[in-house]
DNA sequence: GCGACAG
DNA sequence: ATCTTGTCGC
């Protein structure tokens, strides 16, 4: 597992942080359809904090797209870098998240973030972000609406209804299990938003969430509490 | 001004 | 995110 400090020029305040959203947005790519779904490797990256002992650990974990088979796992364990602010997100998450991802002994294919892309108040959430940082292509997977409204995704699984700013469509309220709340897809960088939901549904055969999620979920927790005991005295 | 608000 | 037991249901 790999240590990262605060890049040198982070952000320290909101301010200075919806600045450097605005700066990055304009590199945001929309118009490339992203991998096909259920080819080549597919990674999930979650993080986990433990606030009081200014931890955050972050989990990669690299699928085999047709299988789902886990093929690659990274963990990264890093300090806080910021409070959490709705909107500013990917500054509390994404340095330990690159370490992670750069720990992976192979291309991490398509990323999962747990969060939003472009259903962002600067149309730049945490998967744009990390999108532009990496270069490579993501796609956010919420499990709440945000500020967003949407109406409720007919039963079946596979169902959809748009994720609306207004009546700017910035996302989908997509079924991935028939009869349970929805989960939400947005773009984050080079994929399209058809395409995003049809990797969701790829990455969700049994349960709500996307198999990326469930798996970088459960690694960095595991993570977090490894080093968090390692740091409580004996 | 007040409330809501990804993780 | 995190604090947290049992419990209803497939």
């Amino acid at each position: 597992m790999r240590t990262v400090s605060i890049p040198a020029g982070w952000p320290a305040t909101e301010e200075q942080a919806r600045a450097v959203q605005d700066e990055l947005r304009t590199e945001v790519v929309l118009d490339e359809p992203g991998p096909p779904p259920g080819t080549g490797h597919v990674t999930g990256v979650d993080v986990a904090y433990d606030d009081e002992r200014d931890v955050v650990a972050a989990a990669a974990v690299v699928l085999d797209a047709a299988t789902l088979e886990v093929v690659a796992e990274a963990t990264a364990i890093g300090r806080i870098s910021f409070p959490y602010v709705p909107g500013l997100l990917a500054f509390r998450e994404i340095p330990t998240v690159m370490a992670a991802l750069d720990a992976l002994p192979c291309p991490p294919g398509l990323v999962v973030c747990d969060g939003y892309g472009l259903a962002h108040p600067r149309r730049f959430g945490l998967a744009s972000h990390l999108g532009v940082l990496t270069g490579l292509p993501t796609i956010g997977v919420a499990k709440n609406p945000f500020t967003f409204t949407y109406d409720d995704p007919h039963t079946p699984r596979g169902s959809a209804s748009p994720l609306l700013a207004g009546t700017e469509e910035v996302g989908r309220a997509l079924r991935t299990r028939e009869s349970v709340k929805p989960v939400f897809v947005s773009v984050g960088h080079r994929v399209t938003l058809d395409n995003a939901c049809a990797h969701t549904l790829a990455l969700t055969p049994q349960y709500r969430l996307p198999e990326t999620t469930r798996r970088s979920d459960s690694l960095c927790r595991t993570a977090l509490k490894e080093a968090t005991e390692a740091l409580r005295p004996r």
